[in-house]
DNA sequence: AATGCAATTGCGAATGATTTGCAATTAGAA
DNA sequence: TTCTAATTGCAAATCATTCGCAATTGCATT
């Protein structure tokens, strides 16, 4: 696996584990999900260590609506964008960016965008049929 | 002020004010934003008269990302969306849903997408100068 | 207008995620 | 290896939100 490393960031065993884990990880992870990974480490150092992270710009917080724990996931270049089904909970990735075609206006015309994020709910297919 | 109540919705002193408040509101309020406008009533009466509007979809519930607490804006029809001013914390209404012409994707072909929140982070024209 | 009862309120205590203080440990430069 | 600032672990503190329970209130029915 190889690790992009940011200058200036220290490396400690705590945080070469949880970039693992998230690197590895399919879904956006809560601090909790990781703690159950690597329950040695104390869930503090856990949401220290993804605070070091965010600040270095290597990972992405979102809090999904219904659910109040916040989650993370590794930036990769692009971003990402994710459907929650309310029923499994399961996240279903976007296709692509919906806005990255758009010119999105506010009123006051002069506002400069410099992130978006977007929650979509639903059902997946799974659920659908249920 | 002309009030739309719902059928079965009991009313009472605090939810008739909270509705009040909410739509004389410019933007969405916390319930701590409410409760210091009306500190006689018990806060967690509001969390409650809240829950209850939104069980009646009176009201729309979302968590701003940065900002962990809930803000609730009454629901007039048509959906709304606010870019938040990463230095001010204004709130700047979008002119129009960014959705509203686009089709949405999910890997997964066959998703049913039931809503979607937006948020858009940047800065406002005042603080842009700054 | 008085009665009855389920729904609502207020209070304070419980919860659950996240943060923080502090002493002990550790990474990494010198 | 030595030194120092950054990081960790632990337990206690926060902060928004929820919950239990007894007292109060809305409102439908006499």
């Amino acid at each position: 696996m190889k690790i992009e490393w940011p200058e200036g960031l220290k490396k400690t065993k705590q945080r070469v584990d949880v970039y693992k884990i998230l690197a590895s990880a399919e879904n956006p992870m809560s601090a909790v999900d990781i703690f159950k990974v690597v329950p040695d480490y104390a869930l503090s150092t856990i949401y220290r260590v993804l605070a070091s992270f965010e600040k270095y710009d290597l990972v992405t917080k979102s809090t999904l609506p219904g659910e109040d724990m916040a989650v993370f996931e590794l930036n990769k270049g692009e971003h990402k964008h994710y459907a929650l089904c309310l029923k499994c909970h399961e996240y279903v990735p976007l296709k692509k960016c919906p806005f990255e075609h758009i010119n999105i206006q506010t009123e006051e015309n002069d506002f400069s965008i410099t992130s978006h994020k977007i929650e979509i709910y639903g059902y997946c297919s799974k659920c659908k049929e249920g």
